[in-house]
RNA sequence: GCUCCCAUGGUCUAGUGGCCUAGGACAUCGCCCUUUCAAGGCGGUAACACGGGUUCGAAUCCCGUUGGGAGCGCCA
């Protein structure tokens, strides 16, 4: 019996993501996350949160909340997990020993599996023997057939055995729901260990537990994964069980297309959180690595991409992250966004460059000019700024914006500036722009000609939000003695 | 070394034998709009890895080559 039975489908959809806690959220785990919990909410499933770590050194609270964070950061919901419990728990390998030691214990008494004394280093030299020769490393199978004797006998010696599994030599197989059809001779594979020496299994063997126990349904990881499955649809045929259904996701790459790290940028989640992206821009962009709609839309909510959510469009090849791509997803969700949202992802940004953005209401005027103007909500400060301190640091020959303008022309124009805004009746978009260009007519200059050494004179930089609408939120009073700062500067 | 997986523009991808002089998106280039920067509008450049088959006809099917990736752990 191998594994591409399909009888699976009559049960309830169970899926789950399965990390390792590592204290941060990879990209990766949160993409595969994100197709699981999309496939569980597309079939009414149940979407499981396990934490896989069989290594007791690795395994600390905070590891695990890193992890727990940057998923729930995403907006993805789990049904089960370890920090909300359910009915298929626990939910932490380490408090599950019980049940693969059980299992363990089931396949040694049928002989499916038995005890190895081998030290790893002559392990160790086997393999190197192996791989000179040109041949699979694989294990010679030595401790098969021990006697209670040799046993006894090894156990004096002071070796602590292992449990490797006896793997028949036959071609197993299964259906990858991506990839279709899999099979492998299993001949060149050897007995692989299931059980450590220290008492607790190995991934490959405690990972099929966990899936027959929890119920698991379907099975979507990521294909580094793909030839470990032959082992372990060992495991579950030697226990007489189903396995569930296996579906391997494509890697995500550096854009030299080697397996992605640190040199793309960012790869935790936490990472995109600080540089300003949104969860739902960095969910859209994920979504749609590695998988397609099968049509040309682009933009997706969460709802959405369960409603487009299908198996069948899910790629078979590695995908490069492209950071720009995700750029001009975040732009599209923060133009989308209203203002007050805007203003309260953009209020942390403000606060942390150490500007005061208590006053909600004059925060979101501010943010209201930048809507279209940013990419990532770290780029808020620099362009805001300006509107957050009594005073702009200005240097004069900044000031000085064409070469044809002298530092007294400039001086000329922003008086001419200060005196029309003065007299404007109400100090609204529409009477400064007014009075503003009448001015640069009168002068004889371009508008742009007089509109930026006003616009440095009033921010300090020379890329800035729209200048009459940023002098509407500044206020008249801050406006004039910026500008009378500079023509005192000028003057100088 | 052996086994397995993958292969459309710089990037994500559509395409399942004729609808393909290969479509969309990002990036890039140009133009328009414009008070800076953006955003927006319009337009352009740019791909079926290679070689053999099969077929009236192939990006699509088969074989091989090349390239990339993964696995072969008392890591997960």
């Amino acid at each position: 019996m191998n594994a591409d039975s399909t009888s699976t489908k009559d049960r309830k959809v169970r899926v789950r993501i399965a990390p390792s806690p590592t204290g941060n959220c990879h990209v990766g785990t949160a993409r595969t996350a994100l197709y699981n919990m999309l496939f569980a909410r597309k079939y009414g499933g149940t979407f499981v949160l396990r934490i896989d770590n069989t290594d007791l050194e690795r395994s600390t609270k905070e590891s695990e909340e890193g992890v727990l964070e940057g998923l729930r950061w995403l907006g993805l919901q789990w049904d089960e997990g370890p920090d909300i419990g359910g009915p298929y728990g626990p939910y932490r390998q380490l408090e599950r020993m019980d049940t693969y030691k059980e299992t363990v214990e089931k396949l040694l008494s049928e002989g499916k599996a038995y005890y190895c004394y081998c030290s790893p280093s002559e392990l160790e030299e086997e393999r190197k023997a192996a791989l000179a020769a040109g041949k699979p490393p694989r294990y010679s199978g030595k401790c098969r057939e021990l006697s209670p004797a040799d046993r006894a006998r090894l156990e004096a010696e002071g070796r602590k055995p292992v449990v490797r599994l006896r793997v028949p030599d036959t071609t197993m197989s299964f259906v990858d729901l991506i990839r279709g059809h899999q099979q492998k001779d299993m001949a060149e594979r050897g007995d692989f260990i299931i059980f450590k020496s220290d008492g607790t299994p190995v991934y490959n063997f405690a990972t099929v537990v966990d899936e027959h126990y929890m119920e698991m349904t379907h099975v979507f990881r990521a294909v580094e994964h793909l030839t470990n499955t032959f082992d372990q649809v060992c495991v579950y045929e030697s226990m007489g069980w189903e396995p569930p259904r296996f579906g391997h996701l494509t890697l995500m790459l550096n854009p030299d297309r080697t397996k992605i790290s640190k040199r793309a940028g960012a790869i935790y989640i936490g990472e995109f959180r600080e540089m300003g992206y949104l969860p739902e821009a960095v969910n859209n962009f994920l979504a749609l690595l590695g998988w397609n709609p099968g049509t040309e839309q682009e933009i997706f909510s969460m709802d959405e991409l369960v409603e487009a959510f299908s198996v069948d469009t899910l790629s078979k090849s590695d995908a490069v992250f492209d950071i720009k791509k995700l750029d001009w997803f975040n732009g599209v969700y923060i133009r989308s966004l209203t203002v007050p949202d805007l203003a309260s992802r953009v209020r942390p940004f403000m606060e942390a460059a150490g500007y005061s953005a208590d006053d909600a209401s004059y925060l979101e005027r501010a943010v209201a000019l930048i809507t279209d103007r940013i990419g990532k909500l770290t780029e808020a400060p620099d362009l805001l700024g300006f509107l957050f301190v009594d005073d702009v640091e200005l240097d004069p020959a900044a000031l000085k914006t064409k070469a044809k303008f002298s530092y007294a022309d400039i001086a000329r124009g922003l008086k001419a500036s200060a005196d029309a805004l003065e007299k404007v009746s109400a100090w609204e978009h529409e009477p400064i722009e007014k009075a503003l260009r009448s001015t640069a007519a009168e002068l004889g200059w371009k508008a742009g000609e007089l509109l930026m050494p006003v616009r440095i004179a009033v921010t300090g930089s020379r890329v800035t939000p729209p200048l009459f609408e940023s002098l509407v939120v500044l206020g008249r009073d801050r406006s004039l003695a910026r500008i009378r700062k500079a023509i005192a500067l000028l003057e100088e």
